[in-house]
DNA sequence: TCATCATTCAATTATTCTGTTGAGTGACGA
DNA sequence: TCGTCACTCAACAGAATAATTGAATGATGA
């Protein structure tokens, strides 16, 4: 082994944190751990993997400080160390959507721009909501809802969407959230609503960053 | 090639960017390039580097979006594409910072925490140069502080402490700084100046935090 | 104590990444 | 026009990373 000197040790470690968020599964783990704690085996049903693949890249992110494990039984259960890994994904985001043509080509595609595809922010949901004049949804499966939601929110997952459409006003405007500011979900939430007649708009992004905002959270479970 | 979801393409260009990040080589790069703009051949240099690896690496930084290239002559110089990825870099470190004990560690054996190594903020360093109480040193080679510099700095490369803090008011507090908030230059200058009796403290950041903070810099050369 | 379950570890193969080398390109000046 | 210079590209060997498999580990409960 080279002989390192403090500067090129530091790089090191930094590398290490940004090549442990440098594989699209493991953002896609960040993402879903931000809306709580998992076990390895829920994690792996959530993304559709072997489990031992998830617990291999657990380990990675936990070598590079980003998840922690906690032991609960025979379970453990790994949630995000810090809110500064939120800001850290958040950041390699910005960087992306900014010099990146292809996010911008997917998400045009994905989501016709002629549309009215501005989000609410935050502060202009909080005003829709105390004057009444908005329906929100979280689009999230009932689990990640229950874990943490924006009070108020009614939970109506992707798939009852349609359902739910039937026995809502149509003239009230909804606003949907999921996982985060590029989550599919609520994209196709207000896609799938506009289809079906109704008015709706996105939340410039989903629970996590709410959370980290500091304001409120409702919550029933605490695992799973 | 599998069938991809919009979903899975967002995250296959996150990662790319910070897949991009996840080099020690490159991390040095992006700092050395948040100095100024750099031809290939300067930046090899700098980093003692063969030029095509530093091309290469250049080639990938590109690819991500984290660096634009303009050709001027026989010459192309490279920058950071976007202030963005300075914030990146940031809250990389950050999570490094919080999370590995290596960095921690590094730090502490690098330079005695027994000494008081607060750091000076940019609000205290503005008032205290108002007030003339502190003489400032850039400790950047010459190259680098003509490219841009804190208002009123004096350059001091680090090869030079000795010579210059002979000349200076040993009575008078010396602040330091140099590419940034884990750059060891500054962290060697105020341990040089300490032990040569004299009183003198680190700014919290560099040089590309300073500029990004929107604060006056001062300019000599555009290129080189 | 044993069987079971959740997770980790070790070993394997396929793939990707790194650094190096040398050839190729585009711009400049003699 | 030719040589030189700065850079890029292609190709290669060696190293690291990824996904898979099956065997260990550690906790639980019968």
């Amino acid at each position: 082994m080279s002989i390192r000197n403090p500067k090129q040790a530091l790089y090191e470690q930094f590398a290490i944190v940004a090549k442990a968020l440098g594989h699209p599964l493991r953002l896609e783990m960040i993402e879903h751990l931000a809306q709580g704690s998992r076990s390895v085996e829920a994690l792996a049903a959530k993304l559709g993997q072997p489990v031992g693949n998830i617990s291999q890249h657990l380990q990675a992110l936990r070598r590079a400080g980003i998840v922690s494990a906690e032991r609960d039984g025979k379970f453990v259960h790994y949630s995000l160390s810090d809110a500064s890994v939120l800001s850290a994904f958040a950041a390699v985001r910005g960087v992306a959507q900014r010099q990146l043509a292809e996010v911008d080509r997917i998400v045009r595609g994905y989501f016709d721009a002629r549309d009215d595809m501005r989000p609410v922010t935050r502060d202009e949901l909080q005003a829709l909501m105390r004057d009444g004049l908005v329906t929100l949804i979280d689009v999230r499966p009932a689990d990640e809802f229950a874990l943490g939601h924006v009070p108020g929110a009614i939970n109506v997952p992707l798939g009852e969407i349609k359902a739910w459409s039937g026995s809502a006003v149509a003239s009230r405007e909804v606003v949907a959230y999921c996982r985060g500011p590029w989550c599919v979900m609520s994209f196709e939430a207000v896609a799938a609503l506009r289809s079906l007649g109704h008015s709706a708009r996105r939340l410039e992004d989903g629970m996590p960053e709410w959370k980290a905002a500091g304001l409120p959270v409702e919550m029933t479970d605490r695992w799973r």
